[in-house]
RNA sequence: GGCAAGGUAGCUCAGUUGGUUAGAGCACCGCACUCAUAAUGCGGGGGUCGGCGGUUCAAAUCCGCCCCUUGCUACCA
């Protein structure tokens, strides 16, 4: 048996502005499940979480509903923890960034970072809404990513491509506030030099405390630069004053992760645990923090750089892991596979997808496929199927015939035993992430149960007078061998374990408290351990789902055509359309350019006028069937240079884009030129 | 287009450093059994291991090119 290890593990913290869906659940799921692990194994394990609570999207939101965000987050807090409890995620403590513990952690951390010089201060172009005479901070300007043109963007990190960068450089911006066009205004901001720590991250990435596919990615960013990272947001800000400053606050990713400290900070307090032998830069503990392969630019980088900085200790580990599909696609609204935690909950048992989840995790940060139809066949199949089967066909007769009572005997040592020493390397398997493979062997254990006792026919026996000693022992051996495998299952399977322990009449399995067979041991009467999945139930989940999207509002995952996905913009005056020329057009030629994924190139006569158009339509239409068609372009839009050449114009389309996207037409008798008003 | 990860039976996935007729589970077919939540056991059908070429006595496994999927990145004004 190993030493007792120290371990403190942790979630990302879901951002306190929207429901836990399944995509988080991989997450967690996968985190609860080592903890449990660990924490079976004996060792010293504490895992902690928090909603994260501030930042403007909160306070937007807080004041739509007209309400304070503190009284938001603490709705979303009540909300969260419901949802995790359900699903048997077993925090130490849950906690939320907006707390006592936080501010004080965010302050030192800065403080700290700030007197050892890490901190800079810069006067830097910021955007401004004159209307609402206010800074425009991060998430209250949209426009397109700088790197990838995605529309509808947040001002400090793109929720498609990923990139960080920096308000100013948003494309097209608008301010969420007003509505209107930002100006660029000085403000003082500071920021965190984070390239100050360059070779002791690179020393940290190497000495594997990040999986090698993480490495790798991390190399690119180092070739680019580590960059000053602006920490600081303007008033009006939903977070912590920055000390020394007037109206500053600190950036919300700058004391999310700090959340994880003050959560357990929290939790040692009222436990009498000594918060620093986990955290002081010389700790022997362990530290893992489980999270999304989006969010690894701030939990290998800035994190530990800041942590360094600050005179702390470094993560043992940082675990990414990929993104959720529902049937091999993108967890969609429309199709009803964007599933809240709730919504699964009020369909199904939260075991089921724990162990589906489980049996299909590894180590490594390859999106995991929920498909629907496998899931409910292989829950079904292994789970009851073949594990609560065993208990099933052997605790009639223990019941029946010998009133609960085990056999005083062991009749088969040698197979008890290598059940035992099975664990061996599924514990291995658990501590590796490899959950995929420690279920696996699991399950080939589960099969050779049901091979003992067909063998055994204990059916046979029961007819046989003066059998009854062999019959107590088969199934006893049955019960003992259905002992093994809920002790290995349990970490994935808490509440499913609980019941197995009712039924044994045996204290709470640890991972080594199934190393001897019961004998002569009394049971509690058995009863179903697990209900079979029904498809059914599935259905009605993704129906349910579907029609949770008509009655929400939020989210940007799939194009939709409905009004609630795409409101109807601000309104405007006649003066500002009647700026807007919009004339008929007719294609002369469209090309396809061999280069260009999206883009086609078009000619286009406007009655006495050509102009040259890049169109990103090539997914959806054949130059050929383009050529002589009349549609609508916007004839006064500032020419553009792209890569192929100058664009003079805009033509109209609609549609979400693939192959769904539908160019404009008059009705015949337009001519090229004419206005559209 | 560039970078990355993948493409193995209908489905979900294993296949370690290249080595006997390519595996598992589920699904399907047959048989057995009837203790068990239509559960279990035995047997079977089913794969040109994305494609083409190369290295080798030998390749799913190494190399090259190509195709496809996913993610990021570069032109969807």
């Amino acid at each position: 048996m190993p030493d007792k290890r120290k371990i403190l593990i942790t979630s990302a913290l879901p951002y306190a502005n929207g429901s836990i869906h399944l995509g988080h659940l991989v997450e967690y799921i996968q985190t609860d499940i080592w903890s449990r692990f660990q924490k079976m194994r004996g060792h010293e394990c504490y895992y902690v979480c928090a909603d994260d609570a501030h930042g403007t999207p909160i306070m937007l939101r807080a004041r739509l509903e007209g309400i304070e965000p503190e009284t938001l987050i603490a709705r979303i807090w009540q909300e969260h923890t419901a949802d995790f409890a359900d699903f048997h995620i077993d925090f130490d403590h849950y906690h939320s960034t907006h707390s006592p513990e936080n501010e004080q952690l965010a302050r030192a951390i800065y403080v700290k970072n700030r007197d050892a010089g890490h901190i800079t201060q810069k006067t830097i172009l910021q955007a401004y809404d004159p209307e609402a005479g206010m800074f425009l901070p991060d998430r209250f300007i949209k426009g397109a990513c700088p790197k990838c043109g995605a529309e509808d963007q947040y001002g400090d990190n793109c929720e498609v491509c990923g990139a960080t960068y920096s308000p100013t450089e948003l494309k097209h911006p608008v301010s969420a506030v007003s509505g209107t066009k930002p100006v660029e205004k000085a403000s003082e901001h500071l920021f965190f030099q984070l390239a100050d720590f360059e070779q002791i991250l690179k020393d940290w990435h190497l000495a594997g405390h990040v999986q090698t596919e993480v490495a790798n990615k991390l190399g690119e960013w180092f070739e680019a630069g580590l960059a000053d990272w602006d920490i600081s947001r303007d008033a009006p800000y939903f977070g912590f004053p920055i000390p020394d400053t007037e109206d500053k606050y600190f950036y919300v990713w700058l004391d999310a992760p700090i959340g994880y400290m003050a959560s357990f900070r929290h939790f040692c307090d009222q436990h009498s645990i000594d918060f620093d032998t986990f955290w002081q830069a010389d700790s022997e503990t362990e530290l893992y923090h489980f999270i999304g392969k989006d969010i690894i630019y701030f939990h290998a980088l800035f994190w530990p750089a800041m942590l360094h900085g600050a005179g702390y200790r470094k993560p043992s580990g940082v675990f990414a892991h990929g993104f959720l599909t529902v049937d091999g696609a993108k967890m969609s609204k429309s199709r009803g596979t964007f599933i809240k935690a709730r919504t699964y909950l009020e369909h199904l048992n939260p075991e089921y997808l724990r162990y589906y989840f489980a049996a299909k995790l590894s180590r490594r940060v390859d999106d995991i496929d929920l498909n629907l139809e496998d899931f409910v066949q292989r829950v079904n199949a292994d789970l009851v199927g073949k594990v609560v089967n065993i208990a099933s066909r052997c605790a009639g007769f223990i019941k029946k015939r010998f009133a609960n009572q085990l056999s005083e005997t062991c009749v088969e040592p040698a197979l008890y035993a290598e059940f035992v020493q099975a664990g061996e390397q599924i514990a291995d398997y658990y501590e590796q992430r490899e959950y995929g493979r420690a279920v696996r062997d699991i399950m080939k254990l589960a099969d050779r149960a049901n091979q003992y006792i067909d063998e055994k026919a204990p059916w046979v026996i029961a007819k046989q007078t003066g059998e009854e000693q062999a019959l107590q022992d088969i199934c006893s051996m049955g019960i003992n061998l259905f002992r093994v495998l809920i002790g290995y299952l349990k970490p994935i399977l808490p509440s499913m374990a609980n019941q197995a322990e009712i039924f044994l009449n045996v204290e709470p399995m640890t991972w080594h408290s199934q190393t001897e067979p019961l004998i002569a041991h009394r049971l509690n009467p058995f009863k179903p351990l697990m209900k079979r999945v029904d498809m059914d139930n599935v259905q009605n989940m993704v129906e349910a789902s579907k029609t949770d999207l008509a009655a929400q509002t939020q989210g940007t995952e799939m194009a939709d055509t409905t009004l609630s996905q795409d409101p109807i913009a601000d309104v405007i005056d006649y003066e500002a359309f009647a700026q807007i020329d919009l004339r008929i057009v007719r294609i002369v030629k469209a090309e396809s350019i061999k280069e260009a994924d999206k883009l086609l190139r078009l000619t286009l006569d406007l009655g006495g006028e050509n102009r040259q158009v890049f169109a990103g339509i090539k997914s959806a239409y054949q130059p050929q069937e383009l050529a002589g068609r009349l549609t609508v372009m916007v004839a006064n839009l500032a020419p553009r240079k792209m890569r192929f050449g100058l664009s003079e114009g805009m033509v109209l389309a609609a549609g979400p884009g693939g192959k769904d996207l539908f160019l404009l037409s008059p009705d015949s008798g337009a001519q090229p030129g004419m206005r559209i008003k």
